[in-house]
DNA sequence: GAGGGGCTTCAAGTACGCTTGAAGTTGAGA
DNA sequence: TCTCAACTTCAAGCGTACTTGAAGCCCCTC
């Protein structure tokens, strides 16, 4: 299964002890999984590679204690956070592909490129604060 | 500086070290910095919020030790990071706002939201082995 | 029945991106 | 002049997402 969905074991394992993965049948100690457990391995990866903490999945999927309305508030907040994500992702693509049509050749790659990004940045507000 | 543009200064003092923020001008030790440090700090973060590591950052940023070839093939790889990662953000959002518009009411939220999603990604391949 | 491959658990280790704490310096204001 | 806030360095700590290593169990084949 983890060579299927392109995972170490050892990941699969971290999932279900967080409680993503549900914990699969077992036959004499070993894990046999479900064909439904590589869709929601593939779920996984993808919201991670999104940028959800496994923590907050777990809230999405409802394996977490939310009530329906936190869910929802969580579900539109995360709705939001994607448009953004998105919208930094086609700025990101449109300065890298700006950089490769027209680059320096003297070595200093940067110009072309920083002066794209920081055109489209001063369009938009700054950052609010990040509070890691 | 660091209040300006939303980051903690130890984070600024992070990047300087790593070599992706310029070493500024220093009055008797302390740092001043130019109005273009604003600018690039919002470029590292916006970078950095996609999903590029700071070390890929310098590199793509000039500061690394690449030539131009390898340059445009670390740029091209990049690209294309940024479609499938745009790609897979959609994907999420349509899936979340799914589950929003039409949720359960029993508190098994996930249904929907696993259907659509595991729909979607039965379309792609599967993902590539992750090396990390 | 001995060996081997593949699984198991549990604890400890790793990489990244910072944050925090201790101890010291600097310049402005009372 | 004294004090105080705001900066400085350096080392150590932290959270997330895993990985790695040691020791053990299970089944299959030779």
């Amino acid at each position: 299964m983890a060579h299927r969905v392109g995972v170490a074991t050892s990941a699969l394992r971290y999932y279900e002890e967080l409680g993503l993965l549900p914990a699969p049948v077992r036959v004499s100690g070993q894990r046999r999984y479900q064909e439904s457990a590589v869709e929601l391995v593939g779920i996984i990866l993808l919201l991670r590679d999104v940028g959800f903490s496994l923590a907050e999945q777990k809230a999405l999927m409802g394996s977490g204690d939310l009530d329906l309305d936190e869910w929802r508030r969580l579900a539109q907040r995360k709705l939001a956070e994607l448009d953004e994500q998105i919208a930094k992702a086609q700025t990101a693509r449109e300065a890298i592909q700006h950089a490769l049509r027209c680059p320096h050749d003297d070595f200093t790659l940067c110009p072309n490129f920083a002066r794209i990004m920081a055109a489209r940045l001063a369009g938009r507000p700054l950052e609010e604060a990040h509070t890691h």
